[in-house]
DNA sequence: TCTGGGGTCCTAGGACCC
DNA sequence: TCTGGGGTCCTAGGACCC
């Protein structure tokens, strides 16, 4: 039996929840039917677009571009800050809506989820539900969706990007050759700027070239990334909608200065700004970071890390600031500083962490002493291995 | 002329171990 | 002069996504 997943996607999400948002406060203009984008600040050199309307995107306006570019597109282009609090609001209603229609829902990003429907569709239609849920959504909260068919995430996905806004699209099995071997190559999922020119030279433009290929040359030349490209194109695609709410794997920010910063000291001070907004979030997700990492960007865009494992893993804003300042200390500057960014990977829980520590239990008989004797020693053993603390006792 | 911020996953080389 | 093979962990960087 075919899996039956739907991706639905906001179209021009952040845009869209502003004017919803904007007309639900008094404004006389929808900006969905005006020149308009939202965008970051270009003063602080965060000038890009963020979202556009279908107006904007007729001037040729395209998201990601500087906002000084889309200005000289369309000289009456009226920008929009973006409001991070009231997207992540639609967005959970959004998904509140399509948990009444399974418990497999995934959110796969502020804007976008999929939705496994096999287990609950029997006789259903499923295309008439994609239009249902379509249709409650804007009736509900005043944006518009695509939805993607199919019987699996990629082509779910692939199908909620062809005509938009406010479209169902099915890409079932039977209509891969038809509906997506066409598409330029660019437009499959996976394939960014770096793998379309390698693409082209290699003569294949469509979808269609590259699942026609030999799979083994595509091996050959791109690894495991050429397995899934491949299989992609041929629309193959096992992965799980992923209903849980993973935490996550690494927390960071980046922050792009005002003005280039020249020396170390200048740096320090806004790794420490950083630090106290990583640490805080850890905290609020219980969660200790093991390697922290510190990433600069020149004013010609050159980017370099470095990185460091901790002894201990922390959440401690000022243990953080000092592992930085580290960090930084071994890092040459390769020009004048653009961009700051603090990230901590390799996360665990701050629960786990304390009771591998500190045995909750208050009884100390020795049983429990010889309990947490053989724990510290597993500790020991795993990380350091069974062979190295042997080793170490044996040799006295 | 100007180019964000938040992530995930993968690779390749080096150190080190048995 | 020729010099294994397997593995893990760590680090830096790259590609991609929304």
């Amino acid at each position: 039996m075919p899996r039956r997943i739907l991706h639905i996607d906001v179209n021009n999400a952040f845009l869209s929840w502003s004017a919803v948002y904007m007309l639900k406060h008094g404004s006389q203009i929808d900006i969905r039917t005006i020149p308009s984008i939202i965008g970051g600040d270009e003063s602080k050199r965060s000038g890009i677009v963020l979202a556009k309307s279908p107006v904007a995107k007729k001037f040729g306006i395209v998201t990601g571009e500087p906002i000084y570019f889309a200005k000289k597109k369309c000289n009456n282009l009226q920008i929009f800050k973006g409001n991070f609090n009231i997207y992540r609001e639609y967005s959970k209603a959004f998904y509140n809506i399509l948990i009444q229609y399974s418990d497999k829902v995934e959110r796969f990003s502020i804007d976008e989820c999929f939705v496994d429907m096999t287990d609950v569709m029997k006789d259903k239609d499923i295309v008439k539900i994609a239009y249902e849920i379509k249709d409650r959504i804007y009736k509900e909260l005043g944006f518009t969706v695509n939805v993607g068919v199919a019987s699996n995430k990629l082509l779910a996905k692939m199908a909620s990007d062809f005509e938009k806004p406010n479209k169902v699209h099915t890409l079932f099995d039977s209509e891969i050759q038809s509906k997506m071997w066409p598409l330029n190559i660019a437009d499959l999922y996976g394939i960014g700027k770096m793998t379309i020119p390698k693409l082209l030279k290699m003569n294949i433009k469509t979808i269609g070239d590259l699942a026609q290929s030999d799979k083994k040359y595509i091996l050959r030349k791109f690894g495991k990334y050429g397995n899934m490209i491949w299989d992609h194109a041929n629309g193959i695609d096992n992965s799980p909608v992923e209903e849980r709410n993973q935490p996550p794997k690494s927390i960071g920010n980046q922050e792009t200065l005002p003005k280039d910063l020249y020396t170390k000291e200048e740096i320090e001070k806004v790794l420490a700004q950083i630090a106290e907004e990583v640490t805080f979030r850890l905290r609020k997700y219980n969660l200790l970071g093991t390697v922290i990492s510190v990433n600069l960007r020149t004013n010609k865009f050159e980017d370099y890390s470095h990185q460091k494992k901790l002894l201990n893993p922390t959440s401690n804003t000022k243990e953080v600031i000092i592992a930085a300042k580290e960090v930084l200390k071994e890092m040459e500057l390769k020009g004048p500083i653009r961009q700051v960014g603090l990230k901590l990977d390799k996360l665990t829980s701050s629960e786990e962490y304390q009771i591998s520590l500190f045995d909750e239990d208050s009884n100390n008989t020795s049983h429990n002493k010889l309990d947490k004797l053989d724990k510290t020693l597993d500790e020991l053993k795993a990380k350091y291995g069974y062979t190295k603390i042997t080793r170490g006792s044996s040799l006295k």
